[in-house]
DNA sequence: CTATGTGCAAAAGTTTTGCGGGTAA
DNA sequence: TTACCCGCAAAACTTTTGCACATAG
């Protein structure tokens, strides 16, 4: 777990761009996400916080997900089951496919969607921001 | 407010299409959406029909749009505002742009978006159910 | 007549916040 | 030093639900 302490990671540089300040728990979120391969919600962040800080409380994950967010360092998504989820904005972008059936979340990419919205954006007179963009399917058999 | 009671609402023909049982409630509900030319929220949806039935409770209205989202009547959309917002399925496909910085949410539409996201799907072996698409811009000076 | 819907109020689930003590810079 | 952060518990907010009565078909 050395690594929690360690400036390494990539979403403490972007901390330290913002000028946020750096508190143990900060780092303890940072490394979680830094670390996760899904879109965890507060709960499982929280839940994986507590093995490295077993002190840490979920109002600060609330809290520090929350100053993440507004300082453009995650993205907050939701699929429907009544929980944000999160997930970094320093990954290719990519998209998320649902299953209707298990809710499993599968990741996709089709790099010419982005192009082709941020082209239908600027015809409304906006710059593209972000883009919110899932499918839901049912496998083929 | 005749028309709550005439039978040609087009929500209420899907209602009768799902063999939904046509309570009084669910009649001012379907008059409400209808005629709302925005994507109300729960509260704003009992809010109006308040106007037409002053004792509709506000549990019914959320029975009810969840029934007719789980009927394939109503989309359920969430725009990040902590609240989920309805919008009825049998209108031209479209999708959404939110004003990063005033929240209103703009109607666009791009037909070509939607094959090209029901081709990925294909490539993954799944059939697209439904599509969740917004965009968030920032108007351009 | 009977299965289903409704209103009310309470419960459940998620997220935010006030406050007193603690800490990064 | 000082402005900001944390933990706790309570509050706020959205949505669901149990129950007794009402009603559509």
């Amino acid at each position: 777990m050395a690594e929690v302490r360690s400036p390494a990671s990539p979403l403490l540089v972007l901390c330290r761009k913002k000028k946020l300040r750096l508190t143990g728990q900060r780092r303890v979120v940072a490394y979680v996400i830094s670390n996760a391969e899904d879109h965890p919600d507060v709960e499982e962040i929280y839940r994986r916080a507590l093995k490295v800080d077993p002190y840490i409380s979920i109002a600060t994950v609330y809290r520090t997900v929350r100053l993440f967010e507004e300082n453009g360092i995650l993205y907050k998504r939701d699929f429907g089951s009544g929980r944000a989820r999160y997930e970094r904005t320093d990954e290719d972008q990519h998209y998320h496919l649902i299953d209707a059936d298990s809710g499993q979340v599968l990741e996709c990419e089709d790099k010419h969607i982005e192009d082709r919205l941020r082209q239908v954006a600027a015809d409304m007179g906006y710059d593209l921001v972000t883009l919110r963009l899932s499918l839901c399917g049912r496998r083929k058999n």
